[in-house]
DNA sequence: TCTGGGGTCCTAGGACCC
DNA sequence: TCTGGGGTCCTAGGACCC
């Protein structure tokens, strides 16, 4: 039977920072969100504290200073690097790969004559250690919904860091130890559901009839239910689907009131967004603007709007996405406000080879100008990250706080690799 | 003063069709 | 007094995930 195993690293943000400043082991270290809001990874030592995951940061900073917490501002291309060299020594072992998110992946392992599925789960933890640095813990089910619960279990396990939910009997041991709230799909809203009809642990859950869980919550939980108790529901999705929508957003420490710094800000946004959808070769043709006022500031008035438009022609052309994302801008931003977010999504996909009504008044010359416009822009961004961006997105990023902790890029720009100091 | 960003799936309900 | 039935497509909003 095949055995599926979640693949977690350890406290991910905070392990690529210590990676490249060993003197941080063993010390607090925290990773914040955009505008060093929030706090997004923790060590061990900052969890000892009591700070919990998403914290603002300054509503803990007297216990920051007091216990010298390392703080740093959030840096993607490094995560996101050091993400890839994991996913890639993970896909030496199987062909089974799921990579779920940044730091996590399912996989499946196959019994081997000499190798036990425990004895496999450490060799990848070893040689994902030793490869790239970053510490995993392994969770081992025969269910993703178990693999993700035994990766949690392995988390407290501090010695192995790998935990199997393979044998029936220690299941129901942990299921019984683990409230339905830490289930994976079980959010707070159904946790509260769940509680109020005496439904308290992941075994009271696993015990119901997923046909009544289904007619009380959605067909989601009945899965899960199903998971609990060993049947696969959820297969291993090994190709990444193509997206259904992309987000590009932002919110912006102070607010803005300026119309201009905002234009500014959504061209960004629209260029990043256009490179992603041209990454999945896809055509758009509906885009949404969203803008926001402060959620907590009560003392202000609120202002949430959003507008979608449908094109007429389905594009992956960032010139035409910022031109009509600009006009949605003008006709939702009201004066006098302090916006404290805005984004766009970009929706309803067509592939470019998909047939489609032509229009009379495109002028197909015009159009293949810009598809290898845009590739060369995406082309010398990709080497030179940042280098070529659109005028409408002003010279300076105005609208963006620096952030005040950023460590450097260290595995993405020449200048700012690591030095090593032979003594 | 200071509270992230990017996704997916599911359901209900409206609009529309014959 | 009495006003069909069955279907699709689309959108908004909720819930969840990392």
């Amino acid at each position: 039977m095949p055995c599926f195993a979640l693949v977690d690293c350890n406290n991910f943000y905070v392990s690529c920072e210590r990676l490249f400043r060993p003197d941080l082991h063993g010390k607090a270290v925290a990773v914040l969100s955009n505008n060093d809001g929030c706090i997004i990874a923790r060590s061990e030592e900052v969890k000892a504290l009591g700070i919990q995951m998403a914290t603002p940061v300054h509503q803990v900073m007297p216990l920051i200073k007091q216990h010298r917490v390392q703080l740093f501002s959030s840096n993607y291309s490094l995560y996101g690097d050091l993400s890839n060299r994991v996913m890639s020594t993970l896909a030496g072992f199987t062909p089974h790969l799921e990579i779920y998110s940044i730091d996590e992946s399912f996989l499946t392992l196959q019994t081997l004559p000499t190798q036990s599925i425990k004895a496999q789960a450490q060799t990848i933890r070893r040689t994902v250690q030793r490869h790239t640095g970053i510490p995993v813990s392994i969770g081992l089910g025969p269910t993703k919904t178990l693999a993700k619960l035994a990766n949690k279990i392995a988390k407290q396990e501090k010695t192995t860091g790998i935990f199997n939910l393979s044998c029936p009997i220690d299941r129901a041991c942990y299921l019984k130890l683990t409230a339905v709230k830490n289930i994976w799909g079980i959010g707070s809203k159904t946790a509260k559901k769940l509680q109020a009809l005496k439904i308290i642990t992941a075994w009271d859950l696993a015990q119901q009839d997923p046909e009544w869980i289904r007619s009380l919550f959605t067909v989601t939980a009945a899965r899960t239910v199903r998971e609990l108790n060993g049947f696969t529901c959820l297969t291993l999705d090994e190709v990444p689907a193509t997206k259904q929508q992309i987000i590009c957003s932002r919110s912006f420490k102070g607010g803005l009131r300026d119309h201009r710094l905002l234009a500014q800000a959504l061209s960004h946004f629209c260029l990043r967004a256009g490179e992603k959808l041209r990454i999945q070769n896809s055509l758009t043709s509906r885009i949404t603007l969203f803008i926001n006022t402060h959620p907590f500031d009560k003392n202000t008035p609120a202002d949430n709007r959003s507008a979608s438009l449908k094109l007429p022609q389905a594009t992956q052309d960032s010139r035409v996405i910022i031109a009509q994302a600009k006009k949605l801008l003008t006709q939702l931003v009201q004066p006098g406000y302090r916006y404290h977010q805005c984004g766009i999504v970009l929706s309803h996909f067509d592939h470019p080879t998909t047939p489609r009504q032509a229009d009379l008044f495109t002028d197909n010359a015009h159009q293949s100008h810009a598809r290898k416009l845009m590739k060369t822009i995406d082309t010398i961004n990709q080497r030179f990250p940042n280098r070529l961006t659109f005028a409408a997105s002003g010279l300076q990023t105005a609208w963006q706080a620096p952030p005040q902790w950023l460590s450097p890029h260290y595995t993405t720009q020449w200048q700012e690799l690591a030095h090593v100091k032979c003594i």
